[in-house]
DNA sequence: AATTGTGAACACCTTCACAGCT
DNA sequence: AGCTGTGAAGGTGTTCACAATT
């Protein structure tokens, strides 16, 4: 019930994971559901689901489990998506395009109401269900339509300024895909997908194997 | 020099973030960095970038640092990025052919060959440097040019059997875009971009900065 | 004087194991 | 009997602080 102190990051990424499940399960006409039935989805030990859960509050009833349709409200109320997030893409291209077309954020409550870009070909095509409007345009479409979240798909030289500008608007979080390291004044939040450092972590694993050491 | 026994996931991480500073110092001409130097531009300790370092040898030279150029191929070892990685694509929708043509896998000896798809439409147009085939043609090509990573795009209800298929044809890592959780056997390597975790990760802390707790 | 490499201390996260509730 | 919630134990990653080296 209470506000948790301070909860990991590692423990956030798994709220979304069950709440995953608990959707296919939910499909499925099931009703309860154990945390070693969420663990065994997940990938993860029981006892970690009930930790996860219990920063949160007592959501599962002891000897029967949890409620699916209320531990997913729950989680949904902790993660924020029970309610509708307006966002803005800032970088047209190939990346940005494909984001606002592809259904993980028009899913889930995420609206993506404009894109931005410098490249006066690309101002004024639609992308899925937005339209690309100039850079300059985004102080006051940001304010006027309340925009809380950004997303840069910039190139690297570009994305601290994209980054400057979409905060200068008043936008409240950012997730960037460029690979440059964003400077974010408080309270801002910063989330960064790194494509390159996935990739080289997994030719790191993959050398690994090989090796005597592996 | 001698093989660590076991490198962290976040150890790998940061390995590619010292890289990508690397690069930009050497492009700017100098030759030497301290790892408060590295520290700073990356966000993190010295004591940590010393940490990082120190698991796969004594690269630096105590009251002088470390050389740009040399450091830099040491990581670029580590990390396998000192050969090239021969790609496929599974799924060439929006995601797939952003990924394609991005600059991120081109750079740095990421090649990606093909593209799959089993959508009769797509068949044969070009992604950037490749084409998209028929997913038929998969296991063959994959054997063939005895490609290493595959990367997978397709939606979620597909993943599975993508990633059973590149198993099968023999690579050795994924990268894993759809949102569903594989299983692949050891010593395939996976690695996971789930773009819903990120953007809910985000939500939340944006969430919480309002509430008592924070 | 500057800076690395690293044992020890610390902080954080995960797992264990069991009391407590249904 | 079954399953949650959680204090304690265990394990992993980070920071401290300083001896070693140039």
């Amino acid at each position: 019930m209470s506000s948790p102190r301070k909860v990991s990051d590692s423990t956030v990424r798994r709220l979304s994971f069950y709440l995953r499940i608990l959707k296919e399960i939910r499909g499925r006409g099931v009703r309860t559901v154990s945390s070693a039935r969420l663990a065994e989805s997940t990938g993860v030990t029981s006892a970690q689901v009930r930790k996860d859960l219990s920063a949160f509050g007592n959501f599962g009833v002891r000897g029967r489990g949890y409620d699916v349709n209320e531990l997913g409200d729950h989680i949904r109320r902790i993660l924020g998506l029970n309610r509708t997030w307006k966002t803005v893409v800032v970088g047209a291209g190939r990346l940005g395009g494909a984001l606002t077309s592809s259904g993980d954020f028009s899913r889930q409550g995420f609206r993506i109401l404009a894109l931005f870009d410098t490249d006066p070909a690309k101002i004024g095509q639609t992308v899925g269900p937005a339209t690309v409007r100039p850079l300059e345009e985004l102080d006051g479409f940001v304010r006027e339509e309340g925009v809380q979240i950004g997303i840069i798909t910039t190139p690297g030289e570009h994305a601290q300024d994209a980054a400057d500008l979409l905060i200068a608007a008043g936008v409240r979080g950012i997730l960037n895909f460029a690979p440059d390291r964003l400077r974010v004044p408080e309270p801002v939040r910063l989330r960064d997908v790194n494509l390159a450092v996935e990739l080289e972590g997994l030719t790191f694993a993959i050398t690994e194997i090989g090796e005597p050491g592996g």
